[in-house]
DNA sequence: CTTATAAGG
DNA sequence: CCTTTTAAG
């Protein structure tokens, strides 16, 4: 059997469970939904949006009020979670949880962003030192199970220039800094995990998964591609399918993401 | 030759102007119009709301960025513009002005609100103990020298039970404390100004001017009387009409107070 | 419930 | 530009 797994960034469950976030969750086909940057308790979203008729939902809320917090919705109940990456720094931020669904360990991550010259750059760079070795275990772990993983959420990085409309102007942004390319290439060539949606769809621009709300980076597509699918190998060969879900209009949008949905055929 | 003053709260001028402030300023035949809680300052606000064409404005911001703010629009330009009254703790307050308009004074007041029990509540006593001398002096003043003076704005206290709907749960709030409700009285007693709508409409209910955004109190009507204009004994004797512009309707809002309209005959 | 603010993104 | 928090009302 195949199933689908979507993820999105919904830059505030609560805003986007008023702007359309529940009509999009009423009408995907997908097996699990990965949420990144929930930004609220369990107890402060409306039925509809944090416990929807039909689906298990695993919550994982930031200790700070109002920031990050990732979830995993699927229609089965997970076998098994776990929260955070076992990094002392980043417990309680809200950033990783990985649930069991059948043979496929699904994770919910929300890499922290940057900004060029401050702490939060420091603190990005933290992050991805402690969460590489983190995906090398896991993989082995996963795999000497018998078992697939998939990293899906915003990875706060775009990997090649393919990846981001305006890639000149950003080479000195956060997001597009020579070490963070050089860190997600590890995650692929060293620990040898697969970019699923670049993998079935070489050679094209995007698709992109942000555009800023700032100026007309919406109607102008100038997006960047920083939402992935990251599997293990045999998992990203079953890939059938991958699409961005970018909103038809401004009025339409509710989040700065849009959804990245991929299908995985039958093992 | 008469005219007309309206006075009304406009709970943030920016919101207000992007809900209808503009539109019923347009439509008004006030001469004069004292607007509290502004809430901005002039740079940030737009033209049609802070420049309007046709009136001289006269804005007195708070030093604490987005609070409080005092201002008078009128169609002749002041012969004189006084801020603040002179007390030291309530400078750079953004709670008092008073523009000359021929042989009128018109002050708009916010005085402070209070909650029992709070920091805030002090603050509200000490702004009335040290306003209250400095109203025995302005009327003093203003009539030794042939003119008339009316104080409006929100004064932030019903004086008597037909002030607001709920009067016996309110017996212990701030706004309709005994003590509040005895201050006002030394103003109209002992100072001798004039309640100029209650003076024209004795044993009524109300009119009320504000409705908290709270629960269903405007749709209950469940409002107070705190928004006056409180004049020389002289002038207030040449009030002939007046109205609070209650909305139509919820969706007609711009502001949780409604102004409050006086017309004075020719002296 | 609504207006501001500030930090975060 | 947008969503949160916090303070204020």
């Amino acid at each position: 059997m195949s199933f689908e797994i979507s993820t999105v960034n919904v830059n505030g469950l609560r805003a986007a469970a008023r702007k359309g976030f529940v009509e999009w969750l009423g009408s995907t086909g997908a097996d699990a939904v990965c949420l990144q940057e929930v930004r609220a308790e369990p107890g402060q979203l409306p039925a509809e949006a944090g416990a929807p008729a039909g689906w298990h939902v695993v919550l994982v809320p930031s200790a700070a009020k109002g920031r990050s917090g990732v979830a995993v919705y699927s229609r089965a109940e997970p076998d098994a979670v776990r929260t955070g990456f076992g990094v002392e720094e980043f417990a309680g931020s809200g950033r990783y949880v990985e649930v069991d669904l059948g043979a496929v360990s699904v994770g919910s991550l929300y890499l922290p962003s940057g900004e060029v010259g401050t702490e939060r750059q420091e603190e990005k760079e933290r992050f991805m030192a402690a969460f590489l070795p983190y995906l090398v275990r896991r993989r082995a772990e996963v795999e000497a199970a018998g078992r697939e993983l998939v990293v899906c959420g915003d990875w706060n990085i775009a990997h090649r220039e393919a990846d981001l409309k305006n890639w000149r102007a950003n080479r000195r942004s956060s997001g597009f800094l020579p070490e963070e390319r050089a860190w997600l290439s590890r995650v692929f060539e060293e620990v040898g995990l697969v970019d699923v949606v670049r993998d079935l769809h070489p050679g094209v621009e995007g698709p992109y998964s942000w555009w800023s709300y700032r100026g007309r980076a919406f109607d102008n597509d100038a997006g960047w591609r920083i939402d992935y699918q990251v599997a293990t190998p045999g998992l990203a060969a079953r890939a059938v399918k991958a699409r961005v879900e970018r909103a038809a209009s401004h009025d339409l949008r509710w989040s700065d993401h849009a959804p990245v949905s991929v299908v995985y055929g039958a093992s």
